[in-house]
DNA sequence: TTTTGACCCTTGATAGAAAAAAGTCAAAAA
DNA sequence: TTTTTGACTTTTTTCTATCAAGGGTCAAAA
């Protein structure tokens, strides 16, 4: 029903403006129930756990990814570009929900459901699928060589996920990464992203 | 005093052997000090505190490794077969003293002292211009193009550092890496330098 | 100079209690 | 019939008090 849904999404996004603050672990279902001014039960009405929340939380960020994504037209530029427009996205969304932890390493243990994890994995592969079509693209167009595109697109977002994993290891131990060492992982992402494109060829 | 040297080394090789299996945080002053048939003040006597020696340890690790860099002639030999070499190097490392955790990310407070933060530090960073001296040899022979090389090595080794980093993070959770694990990393290392080698080109 | 037994003091593990949060249900409201 | 709720139960987390273990010291002996 199309009133069920809205609630649902209302829900998701009362969720989402809580976690983005306090991170998932922090925030109560009685808060997010406060937040939209309804008893908790009704919350578990739409959902039946707390993790069904978390998972739908999830799912519409990475749908929001995603559609961000595809949004970006793959004709008329360059694969460096569009890898480096592709980077941008990632890096504003690490950024934006940072605090949900989404880059693996968590504190927070509902991110640790077999189910979630399950998605988890199906969203990385569902990129990897997207990169790989990427690179098959700039295989046609004669932009690199003949490569294994699955392949490369793994190695190639493993690169990036490393030089991210790096970034949260070794900053700071504040809450937050700082401006300056998230300007400098997104340069060096991009400075790697251009040499391997350019190792591609 | 040479007698006096000879017993810290003793020490530490002692020492060693018990974190190879246990760790440090979970091997005792009193252990090592059995291990090596002397009481516990003889091995204070040696070092002031258990951080001097674990220092010791990880200073006599990182002196062997660059040893074994250091071994390895870098004339007649492409950059790209180097810096495998130098790659399969890190892994044996990486296998042998993987219990230390010296890869980051370590739950051994023993790894948190502002001493031992900076000693890692300068291993690092030596290990740094090392890989810059091999990226400006390569120039000169023509093997790639003019390029920054000190940033040229930061990157390369944090885009390697992250793939181990990456194999830490999502590996299963138990004590070791799997032989196929580390197997995988091993080859998206390699096959990871040798883009990036190419894309220097 | 080097080694040691006996000792102190700090820290980290453990368990049990208390608090908080997750989750349920019968009944009311829409 | 669908949705909402106050009051409730169960589970999880956090806190705290205790205690053993481990780091570190020292005076005396070798």
């Amino acid at each position: 029903m199309v009133e069920t849904d809205k609630k649902r999404d209302a829900i998701i996004e009362g969720a989402i403006k809580r976690f983005m603050h306090y991170g998932i672990n922090k925030t109560t279902m009685n808060e997010i129930a406060e937040d939209l001014s309804v008893s908790k039960p009704s919350l578990y009405y739409y959902f039946p756990d707390k993790n069904s929340l978390v998972f739908g939380v999830i799912d519409k960020i990475f749908s929001d990814y995603f559609a961000l994504m595809e949004k970006i037209p793959y004709t008329d530029i360059s694969l460096s570009d569009l890898l480096v427009s592709f980077i941008e996205i990632r890096h504003r969304f690490f950024q934006k929900y940072y605090m949900l932890h989404l880059s693996g390493g968590s504190p927070d243990s509902s991110l640790n459901s077999d189910e979630l994890k399950k998605h988890f994995m199906e969203m990385k592969e569902k990129n990897q699928r997207y990169h790989a079509a990427i690179f098959e693209q700039a295989i046609e167009k004669g932009e690199i060589g003949m490569i294994n595109t699955e392949k490369m697109a793994e190695l190639y977002l493993e690169s990036m996920a490393g030089i991210t994993s790096l970034c949260i290891l070794h900053g700071n131990k504040e809450l937050f990464p700082s401006k300056k060492e998230m300007k400098t992982m997104l340069e060096k992402q991009i400075d790697l992203s251009n040499i391997f494109v350019k190792g591609l060829k």
